[in-house]
DNA sequence: AGCATTATTGATCGCATGATCAACAAGCTT
DNA sequence: AAGCTTGTTGATCATGCGATCAATAATGCT
């Protein structure tokens, strides 16, 4: 009978095996969720024995954080630099509620969710949550601070400190609303038309300028 | 010795016991998380054997969702209750802005969020979970389609179904901020000011006339 | 008082988890 | 070719889970 089975999986360098490790992790997260991550599942995702996982992660926890950050931090990185290309303010938070919205991202929202409850049990887990959390709020806030000083936006009456305050306000929305077509699909069919219009009253700016298309 | 240590839980009707299960299974829900809820986490609490929990109940999956449906079932009839007392939609949609924001009902927020996970592994859960979050949707959708009637809100070129949209939306950005506050309690003072102007916008309502005192 | 009903126990099964470690073998150095 | 370094294995331990069920004892009924 052929040797379809091998009996020893081939010797690799540790970097090599650490990326395969880190990139099962990844796939295991975005397809069946962060718990998910086991060392057993891993393993037999890598073709490995369980032991091998364990002798490359320190632990689970910190397997499982790092496997967020990874999946997260590489959208936003992602997203972040599509900005540059873009003319203004205006265009960049239009391209931000249009892209974040689009439901291309189901996957990565319910990480998203998942780890905000996880990261009650594994401290590793909720530290990179708060990371990932701020370096999105920066996002938001640069593009804010951008448009109130190139006078597009007018947040009135509002003090200075106030684009710090707005960007967590329209990040917590676009994460209330993706968490929401994660459980109900159907619910409304232009979120990003409400959620456009809802932003252009926060920031002052003109009625339909932040609408995608 | 003093026997402290009771051999046997004292007998008591099926009703009893089965509110004294259902009663601990909150109180471990609200405290520790939905997953928390175990055979023998909830039957120690009570002080009796893990054989009889699973007795009452038919696995631990239809006590999860129970679990869930009591807690929010509970929140949303007491605050829709509420309703009632007040004047008219422009007061009933400030409160419940204001009451939703305050802070004051994170654990059930927790809740909610590990349930928009655990719905994916639990079907009996997931759909409690569409029951609830209809039931949140009806309550804002009546107060949206009662201030457009009376004229309090404007949706302009809105046509008519956009009340159940409007609500999906609305409740939603509560969501996702209230979710956020779990995570990131320090990131906005005043969450509610920037919501309800927000708000506002979506609806058409005067500028501050949702803003809770 | 005797009996039938049933609430309650606690041991048990099968399964899954994270972690650990002695043994093995592949590849590199000398 | 010999030897050493180290990537890799797989068995093992302690723990926890849901579920099941025969045995036990408390209750209410006759």
């Amino acid at each position: 009978m052929s040797s379809t089975t091998q009996k020893r999986a081939t010797r690799k360098s540790p970097a090599e095996r650490a990326a395969e490790i880190t990139e099962a992790a990844r796939g295991i997260a975005l397809e069946q969720g962060l718990s998910a991550i086991t060392l057993r599942n891993v393993a037999s995702r890598v073709g490995v024995a369980s032991g091998l996982v364990a002798h490359y992660e320190p632990n689970v926890d910190a397997l499982v954080a790092g496997t967020f950050t990874a999946i997260v931090a590489a959208e936003t990185e992602e997203v972040a630099g599509m900005l540059a290309a873009l003319p203004g303010p205006v265009e960049r938070l239009a391209f931000l509620l249009g892209t974040l919205m689009d439901g291309s991202r189901l996957d990565v929202t319910a990480v998203w969710v998942e780890a905000w409850t996880l990261g009650r049990r594994n401290e590793a887990l909720a530290e990179c949550v708060r990371e990932q959390m701020d370096a999105w709020q920066a996002v938001f806030q640069a593009v804010v601070e951008d448009g109130v000083a190139g006078g597009h936006f007018n947040t009135g009456d509002l003090d200075a400190g106030d684009a710090a305050s707005l960007a967590w306000q329209i990040l917590g929305m676009i994460d209330g609303l993706t968490a929401q077509s994660l459980v109900r699909w159907g619910g409304v069919s232009d979120r990003g038309t409400h959620l456009a219009r809802a932003v252009e009253g926060m920031v002052g700016a003109a009625r339909g300028s932040l609408q995608m298309r």
